[in-house]
DNA sequence: GATTTTATGTTGTTTTAACAACATTTTTTT
DNA sequence: AAAAAAATGTTGTTAAAACAACATAAAATC
C-alpha cells in the first residue's frame, strides 16, 4: 500500500498530511484497496456507500444512466484522481449514476467516519484532513455555480461574455488568457465549435472584444 | 439573541443541535448580528470572508455582476436560508459575486474557524456540526451536477428527457410527479415555456410519454 | 524542411428554439 | 356563482444554433 503514498499525497483531500501519517492510517486497516477489471462495476447506481474513492493504477468513468439504457460519460477518472466524495458524505449513490472501470483499474477506499469522526484525543491529522474534505467539496461547488451561469444563458453570445466577463473579473485585468483552446472552450459551454468560432468573430467586428487564440481582450466601454 | 433560536435550528447547518449548545453558541460570542439596509451589500465580489451567513428577517439577493456593470440574480435568500457557506471555507468570495439586501435586512454570521476547528475536548456539538456542514456541501453538489446534466444538453426534448429520466429512476416508478409547474420547469431547464409545453406534447404524440400537468409516465419500451 | 495532424475560421443549409400572440382550461379571488 | 387571474397548450414567425463541408493556419511528427 505505501508505495500509493506519492499519489495519495497529491490528491486536494490529502495535500499537506505528513508521511508519517498517511502510514499510519494504511497501516491501520482504514483503507481497503481493490482491482477491477475492464467493464466492471466499481459503483452500482442507488447503493449505499461509506468510502471516498481513489484512482491509483487505469481508468475509470463516471456514467450517466437512463431509462431507456442509454449511458452519457460525466467524466473520467484518471490516476490520481479522488471521486465520490460527494455521494460519500451522503451516504448513497444517486440511482442515475455508476462508475465503471475503462480498463483494468486499481482504487483504494477511504471510510469518510474514519475521516469525519473527530477521535478523542485533540489531533491536527483530523483536523487538516475535514479541512481538506470541506475545502475540496466547496471547491467543485464554486465550479459547478459558475458553469451553471454560462449554461444557463440562452445564446451562445451571452454564454460566451458571460464566461469571459468572469475570466476578466478573476484575472483583475481587461486582456487575459484563458485556459482552454476552442475545441475545449465549446464544450465548456456545451456549444458547437463552429457556432462559437463565428461568434467570437462576429463580436470582433462589432467592437466587444478582441482575441488571439488563449488571449481575449474585453472592451468594457463597448457597453452591451 | 435567542429569539433567532427556532430559526437557526431549522437550518440544514445547524439540524439536530441541542438548544443548550446553540445557546452556548450565541452566548459565546461566536456569533455577530448585523441589520442591513436596502440596497445595502452584505458581501462585496473579491473579499476576503470567514463567516456562513444565515438570513433572519428580510430578503437578500446574490448577484453575479459582469464588467459592463450589469446585475443578474442567481438567487434569493429567504428567512432561514444559509449563504456564502462555500465561499466562507475558501475564505474568498469571488470577484462577480456579491450579496445585497433587498430590503432592510437582518444578517446573523457564523464563524467558519469556530466550526471547523476541532476543540481539544471531545465534543458531540463540533462533530454534529462538522457532519452537517460537509452534508449541506455534498447536497448542493450533487444538486448542481444533477442540474448541469440537463442544461449540457443542446435541445429542449433532451433536456427534459433527461430530466424526466432522473426523477423515474430516483423515484423507482415509471409514473410520477414533478415538483414543478410548467413556467418553473421551463425555468429550472434554462427554455422557453411554450417551447418546453409544444415539446411536451410532441414527445406524448409520439408515445415517449404521457403527461397530466405534475404527472409524467415514462413509455421505456419506447426507444429513443 | 517536408509531411501530417490538429486547430481555427468561414460559409451555406437545415434544424431547433425563442418569441409573440392567442385559445382554453384551471385555480383563485371576490 | 361570477369574475379575475394564473397556468397550460397551440400556432406561426423570426432568430439562432447545429451541422456539414471546406479553407487556412499552426503545431507536431518524421
Amino acid at each position: 500500500m505505501e508505495k500509493y503514498i506519492p499519489i495519495i499525497q497529491k490528491t486536494t483531500l490529502f495535500r499537506g498530511i505528513v508521511e508519517k501519517d498517511l502510514k499510519c492510517m494504511l497501516n491501520c486497516h482504514n483503507v481497503t484497496k481493490k482491482v477491477y477489471q475492464k467493464n466492471e462495476f466499481i459503483i452500482h447506481p442507488g447503493s449505499k456507500i461509506q468510502e471516498i474513492g481513489l484512482v491509483v493504477s487505469g481508468l475509470a468513468l463516471i456514467v450517466n444512466e437512463d431509462v431507456w439504457g442509454g449511458r452519457n460519460i460525466i467524466s473520467e477518472l484518471t490516476i490520481g484522481t479522488i471521486f465520490a466524495e460527494s455521494f460519500a458524505c451522503l451516504l448513497q449513490i444517486p440511482e442515475w449514476i455508476s462508475v465503471v472501470a475503462s480498463e483494468e483499474t486499481t482504487v483504494l477506499f477511504f471510510n469518510i467516519n474514519n475521516i469525519l469522526q473527530v477521535c478523542s484525543s485533540f489531533c491536527q491529522f483530523h483536523n487538516q484532513l475535514i479541512q481538506n474534505l470541506v475545502q475540496t467539496l466547496a471547491k467543485k461547488n464554486v465550479l459547478l455555480t459558475k458553469k451553471m451561469e454560462y449554461l444557463s444563458r440562452k445564446t451562445i453570445r451571452d454564454k460566451l461574455l458571460t464566461y469571459l466577463s468572469e475570466e476578466a473579473l478573476k484575472n483583475g485585468k481587461k486582456t487575459f488568457m484563458i485556459p482552454f483552446n476552442r475545441k475545449e472552450l465549446a464544450e465548456y459551454l456545451s456549444v458547437d465549435r463552429s457556432a462559437l468560432s463565428n461568434e467570437i468573430s462576429k463580436l470582433q467586428k462589432e467592437g466587444f472584444i478582441t482575441s488571439n487564440k488563449r488571449q481575449f481582450t474585453i472592451n468594457a466601454t463597448h457597453k452591451l
